[in-house]
DNA sequence: AAATTGATGTCGGCC
DNA sequence: GGCCGACGTCAATTT
């Protein structure tokens, strides 16, 4: 890895254009050969970028950009596609080489298949007298999150979001009436379960008599660790 | 913004939960307080990272993990959230701080909205004889993309997108039930057009009478240059 | 390989 | 400040 701080500008093309005016910024250059253009703020994101696998090479400096202080002209271009981005540096005021090794990467934990294995569990949240059916049951256009029967025996339709917008109302409605053709299911109820319901998605789901749920992953995680306790 | 290259573990808890094992890693510190942990590979998203606004403290090594070898450690705590990160740091093999200064930032050049002006501008690519109504139609639950009036007089709301999926047919499938209801424009035909169109969006849209478009952002573009050329 | 879907998505525009 | 849609979305998983 090979960190440069330096004063550059830069242009982007490929599936937009993009240009990045003179100034002050990190650039990374990674083992695998991609760029990274941070400036000392914003988020994660870099101003500008190049995915792997791309190769970056030095091109000749015009006598022109020359004259107004470029030292030096990086063209990274995308192997597998025309994305190209060319980076004029001036002052470089830093330049080092490291030896990172292979990272091990991240482990994850509490996402939205926790969230369905935890409702799973504790499937009563749906009220008295509810049980499971199955999780991920199948269907021709893809698995529900959870199919369960509530107390009078009918069937119960549920997808489950972290973030419930409207696109989750839309996918369930989908499920809803493609399970409620099977004489075996009928009729099916929906429940749009997330730890958060956006206004929008509320509205549509009550509009098409579909329940919503908001779940409190901490408490349900709670539930979980008392249950661990207990066995 | 300070530079650290180090063999470091690294603890997320937010919105999820995370944890990082032990290797060599850069580590960034914007001047905004956010932290960037990245490997020597992968793409631009870093292994772990927080967004700002947040603050970096140092806090106390136990003796557990001074003995095994932790020689600071770093809790980086959102201000606004209880995201936190914790850092773990062992051997130090870089460090160095750095003045950026505030980024002018990037200048964009879009291509969704230039494919709305471009197909206003283009509207016979819809058939013979249609005419623009107007670009960012208004109704109630937000702007159609273009409406238009085919040779026969009919309505047509068209709903652009660069990539087009099943998304896309729902939002205008809406669009096509509240502008059908007014007498003014009834009946609407739909249109939907994207640079491409994905084999699910289009089984959908034409399952419900919607026309598929797809459009040729470099011939239009092309189209468009000659025209600026003409005038 | 193509398609689908979730994401600690992030980012920008508009109300 | 919140909501909503686009993204150079990326990246993992499944068909």
């Amino acid at each position: 890895m090979r960190l440069v701080v330096a004063s550059c500008a830069a242009r982007y093309s490929g599936r937009l254009n993009a240009s990045l005016p003179r100034a002050t910024r990190l650039l990374v250059v990674k083992a695998d050969g991609s760029v990274l253009l941070h400036s000392d703020g914003g988020s994660y994101k870099p101003l500008n970028w190049m995915s792997p696998p791309c190769t970056l090479a030095l091109t000749e400096v015009d006598d022109e950009s020359a004259a107004a202080g470029v030292t030096a002209r990086w063209t990274v271009q995308h192997q597998k596609s025309d994305d190209r981005l060319e980076i004029d540096l001036y002052e470089v005021l830093h330049d080092s080489a490291h030896e990172l090794g292979v990272d091990p990467g991240l482990v994850k934990d509490g996402v939205e298949a926790h969230l369905q294995e935890l409702l799973a569990a504790q499937i009563g949240l749906l009220g008295a007298g509810h049980t499971l059916i199955r999780r991920e049951y199948p269907t021709a256009i893809g698995p529900v999150d959870i199919l369960a029967r509530d107390a009078a025996g009918g069937t119960v339709a549920i997808e489950i979001k972290r973030r419930g917008d409207i696109d989750g109302v839309e996918q369930l409605t989908r499920y809803l009436e493609l399970l409620g053709r099977d004489p075996l299911l009928a009729p099916v109820r929906g429940v749009f379960a997330a730890q958060e319901i956006k206004p929008q998605a509320r509205v549509l789901a009550t509009d098409r008599g579909i329940a919503c749920l908001v779940l409190d992953y901490d408490a349900m995680r709670g539930v979980d660790d008392v249950d661990a306790r207990l066995f």
